[in-house]
Order: structure tokens, then C-alpha cells, then sequence
DNA sequence: GCTGGTAACGATACCGGTATCGTTACCGGA
DNA sequence: TCCGGTAACGATACCGGTATCGTTACCAGC
């Protein structure tokens, strides 16, 4: 309690233990030019006073952490869930702390470039790479090794991995009309998002490819949200005819598909045939279970840390883009229908 | 670029602007004493070089971070995400950054005490307060604002958040007496858990309250997962006679209970009456829809949040532990039966 | 003219560690 | 005896910021 914040500094257990700072800080890392005496000595008078080194003062000096940051908008949705999930896969794998950090901005999305303040705290001396989730910025100030999962942007200055958004679609749209839809609406995510955009794409080469001509009452602008979803549904389904089949572009669009069409009164997949994309747990345990494109996420968290760890040790990336495949998870939420009716 | 790690620091922008580095210092921290003219230079060069002050240097000597530590055991179980999401509202508000940190370790409950070398490194200089959920650890060498989220010690020298595991349970066990079930089964969770036990003795306490008499046959122990939930339950439901109803220590538990439910042909509440623990996310979508025991776990981050910020402005805490009513959420997993069935 | 006050800014110690270099004691060999 | 080498450890600069105090210039008031 010498210091005003009370902890133990290395300087405290060095007089304690009748040695020099140097000393205790060799013992601390395990560096040999020290007497096993000696040594046994700190570290019985470290566990006496309970010290613990402070790593902003370690990495300030020494430039290494062995924790790996991951920045993230928020902390609580499934998929910043699935990513942390697949970035700690590796990290602990290699021996490496995962320290997740999120903005005390509200709303996430309410700023561009949100990340980048983030990203200039850890820069200095915390971690030794960055992760960074949906970023919106193409380049960063910073000399961190930095890898990027779902940039908003095409191009970037870091490596990125992203999820094939196009040819999810794509597969997606060619399942439906395979069950006979040719009415399909399409509702949209937001359309400064670049996976927003390729899935867009998706979706017009997905009826491009079945001949069907693109009407743009099908298509509604919505924002990956379960209720702007309920309301772009809504306005699918007030059309005469319906859509026989909506492609959402998330699973939370998805569920409010299910919403609207419940308010109406509508069966799925009787009377209307779903698709989700994102493939997250919930997309399991909705009634009827979800259709949905599965990104693996997981995948690509996993892929993103592995990547990170390889730049931390100074190899070189090959690619500035990695692509992971999505894959089409076929469940009860669409049917085939007679193409007359 | 002039540095090894080729970041931007203080004395770069010193440099650039003409000025010394308390001036630069000054206008990061808004201080007073500086001439506007002078400011918007400063602001003009940190903006050109993209320079951005390091966490770990700031904290080293101004002893403040505004970063609120949040250490769990992982970071993507459901009641860990809805503990995030809580604790980020209130330090959001209050404008703290927020910063989860999860071991390395691959399984955190293989290793009593998982989370002390995780406070020993938050310890230093990187945050003000810390909260720490699940641990096991009676006490921690920090002399950082520490608090805890349901530990497992009954007692401990820090604040705590817990729920009111033993009504919880009580109130669920009066609702199946007052449908009139006298044969309710019990599965436990795992023994050296506090809130397991806790939640037992209000299985005792709501037998004893409706003049049940015990019988050791309708309690067994599980561990909160889903599939010795439903080794339980088959060790139950092969009684006989069976008990009318179910009240299992969790959630998961409570899918297991499905499950053996499922592969004996019987419905659910119609042959038999099912209560959960927790109110996941799940509990919603599975069929029929869970009754269960909700734990608000969402308030006790936000409540732990409170606290930790309280105790970091230096405000005391009155008590040492703070408890988060339960409460049961009637859904459609129950049915009343006559008494003489 | 001299003093006192203040606005604006600079110089420097310091936070808690690590890296680097220096120092001491001790040993073997010529 | 003297020298060179090495094992063990100490002294100190330094990382990038902030806190503290000192300095300068300028102006009002006597």
C-alpha cells in the first residue's frame, strides 16, 4: 500500500527480496543469467505479496503482448458471438489472450469510421495485432499487424476475409426456383454495405440466370433488422399477386418475414416459402426452422486470427482478400410449388 | 516512421506543430491553458499524422483509463453475451469503453481459479474497475473496484450480483402445486456450484411449503448441460410410478428433459409438465415454448456495472451482496392435472 | 520605474516495467 | 602474480505519455 493505487510493484518486491529490479524482472522471464537460489527466493516473496506485473508498463518497454485484440461494434449479436468464437479458437491455440473490444458509442453504426478511435487505443503498446469486425475505414493508422473480417469496403489496404455474398445468393435463388418459384421478392440490407451489395447482386443474377425478368416492386431496401425486416415484408406481401417466396438478406430479416407473415395470417412454408442468410443459431429454433446460407462465421473468425498470428510473426500475407465459402443449409422453411399457381 | 514500431507518438507531433509535448498534452486532455490559435494547430498536426495517444502511457502515469474490465470465462455462452450486453448499456452511458477479456486457457473450468491471472493482468494500469463473472475465487490481490457476477463462494470480500436462486425455484415449484402435480421430479445442477445448491434447497423448501413429503427417488444430480439433463430425465420418467412434472436446474437441462420426453413417445404438458431455468433466448423457440425461471441476467451486468462505476468514483458500497429478483415466466410447457391421476 | 498578477508555454521528473551495459567476485591457466 | 573469462547481479536509460513546477512576456496599478 506504499503507491497510491495500492498494488505491488516490482520495485516493492525487489526490496522485499533484498535484490535489484533487474533481477526480479529476469526472474519474471525466465532469463537464466540468474541463481536458482536467487530465483526461488523472488518467487517465494512474489507469492507472499501477491505481485502481478502490469502489462502496459511491460509492453510499453518491451513491445509484446501476447494478446491479440478484436474490435468489434458490438459484443452481443450472434454473429460478433460466432466470430469471437472462432478468432478464440485459434488464439488460445497458439497461446495467446483474447482481449475484445467494443465503442461506448451507443449506436454503433451511428458514425462512420466507428473503429477507428478503437483502433488507435490498442495501437500504441496493448496488443500485439488487431481484428477488426465490419470496419468501414479502408486504412488504418497503424503499425500493428491488422486483418479485417467483413470490411464494408471493396478494396482495403489490410487483408480481409469475407464470406462469398454473391454466390450465396446465387445458390439460394437457384433453390427456389428449382421448387418452381418465379415470384421471389428480395428484401435488401443496407445499401452502403459492401455484403449488402454483392448479395444484392446475387440476387439479380440469380433471375438473370432462370430467365425471370427483374420487377422492382419485388425488391425492398430494408437493414438487416428483424423489424425494418416485419415492415419490408409487409410490403411484399400486400402486392398482387404475392411473392411466392421471399429472400432475406439475414436471418433477423428473415424472422421478420416470419412476423409479417404470421400478422397476416400466413403459413410458412404453405403460403410462402423463406430464406435467411447467416445461418445463426436462432435460424435452428424458429418454427418452421430457417432455410438459411450459412457463412461460417466461425470459419471466418478462425481464419482472420490465423492470419493475424502469421503477420505477428512476421511472415508476409499472399492475398489481400480471402474468401470463405458459404454453403446452403436447406431446412423447412420453403416448398415446391406448381408454377401455374 | 522514425520509431521501431512506427507509430506516431507525442513528441513526433511536438516536433511537427513547433511546440513543446505538455502543449500537445494540453490540448489532448482539453486543458485550459492554451491559446486557441495554438490548439487548432496542434489539432491540425495530430489529424495530419494521424496520431492517436497509446492507453498503456496515458494510464502508466494519469492512473485513469476510462476502460471498464469485464473478464468471463468465455466469450460467446449465452448467459456470458447477455452479461456483456448489460454491463456495455451502463458503461456506454456513463462513457466508459469496455473491454472483455477471456483466458487462453482452452477449457476455463478445467483450472480452479481460471480468472486470477486474468485480474492480475487488468491489475496494472489498463482499467479502471473490473467485473468478473462466474469466479471462484474468494478474494483477488487487485486493488482495482472488483465485482463479481453470481461466484461460486457463498461469500467473498467483494461485491457480488446474484440472483435470487432459491425463490426462483420456490416460486416455480407453487405454480406446479398450484396445477396440482404432488409427483415433481428434481435435476440438480452441479453440486459445487452455489446457485446449484441454492436452487435445491428451493426444491425442499416448495415440497415442504405444499406438505410434500421428500422422496429421494424424484432427485437426481446433472450439471446444467443438455444431454445429462436428459440422462436424468430417463432416470425419472422410468420410475413408477413417473413423476407428473419436471423442474429442471436450467434451461439446457430442460431441453434434455424434451428430449428423453421425445424418445419416450411423450408430449409435453400433456403427459408431462416441464419448468426451465434461465429464460434463454431458446426457451422461446423451442416447442411448445419453455415455462422457465428467469434470471434477468441482463440487469445483473447492468447492476454489477453500477456498481463497479460507483466504487471507481469512490463511493462506497453499502452491501457486499446484491441480489436480482427472479421470475417465473409462464409459458406453455405446463398443464394442471387432477390430483388423483 | 517597479511590483504583482496572469496567460501561455516549456523543462523535467515520474509511472512500472524491460534492455543495455557496467560491476563485482571468483576461477583457471600461464 | 597477473590476466582473461564468466556467472550473477546492479545501475541506469528508456518506452510514451501526464503532473508539476518553472519561465517568459505582457499588462495594470501604484
Amino acid at each position: 500500500m506504499q503507491h497510491l493505487h495500492g498494488g505491488v510493484t516490482i520495485r516493492d518486491v525487489a526490496r522485499q527480496a533484498g535484490v535489484s529490479v533487474s533481477t526480479v524482472s529476469r526472474v519474471l522471464n525466465d532469463k537464466d543469467d540468474v541463481a536458482p537460489e536467487t530465483a526461488a527466493i523472488v518467487r517465494r516473496v512474489i507469492e507472499e505479496m501477491g505481485y502481478a506485473s502490469s502489462i502496459a508498463a511491460r509492453s510499453l518497454r518491451s513491445r509484446t503482448t501476447n494478446v491479440v485484440g478484436l474490435i468489434v461494434p458490438d459484443l452481443w449479436h450472434p454473429f460478433t458471438s460466432l466470430v469471437i468464437r472462432g478468432v478464440n479458437q485459434v488464439t488460445s491455440a497458439h497461446g495467446y489472450d483474447l482481449l475484445a473490444y467494443a465503442s461506448a458509442r451507443r449506436n454503433p453504426y451511428s458514425m462512420a469510421d466507428w473503429e477507428v478511435h478503437l483502433v488507435a487505443q490498442l495501437n500504441g503498446t496493448v496488443t500485439d495485432g488487431i481484428i477488426v469486425v465490419t470496419p468501414n475505414a479502408a486504412t488504418y493508422r497503424t503499425a500493428l499487424p491488422l486483418v479485417a473480417i467483413d470490411p464494408y469496403q471493396a478494396t482495403t489496404e489490410y487483408p480481409a476475409v469475407i464470406a462469398t455474398n454473391y454466390q450465396g445468393v446465387l445458390e439460394a435463388m437457384a433453390y427456389l426456383v428449382s421448387l418452381g418459384h418465379r415470384r421471389i421478392g428480395f428484401i435488401a440490407g443496407r445499401p452502403d454495405l459492401e455484403s449488402a451489395k454483392r448479395r444484392l447482386e446475387g440476387y439479380h443474377a440469380g433471375l438473370a440466370q432462370a430467365g425471370i425478368a427483374f420487377d422492382p416492386a419485388l425488391l425492398v431496401t430494408g437493414d438487416y433488422t428483424r423489424t425494418t425486416g416485419a415492415g419490408c415484408a409487409e410490403q411484399l406481401l400486400a402486392l398482387d399477386p404475392p411473392p411466392t417466396a421471399i429472400m432475406a438478406s439475414s436471418d433477423e430479416t428473415a424472422f421478420g418475414v416470419y412476423d409479417a407473415a404470421a400478422r397476416r395470417g400466413m403459413r410458412i412454408p404453405q403460403d410462402l416459402s423463406v430464406i435467411g442468410f447467416d445461418n445463426t443459431l436462432e435460424s435452428l429454433s424458429v418454427n418452421p426452422p430457417l432455410t438459411t446460407v450459412d457463412q461460417s462465421i466461425e470459419q471466418m473468425g478462425a481464419l482472420a486470427a490465423e492470419l493475424v498470428l502469421k503477420l505477428i510473426q512476421g511472415q508476409p500475407c499472399e492475398s489481400r482478400q480471402y474468401k470463405v465459402a458459404t454453403r446452403l443449409v436447406v431446412r423447412q422453411s420453403c416448398r415446391a410449388i406448381d408454377p401455374g399457381s
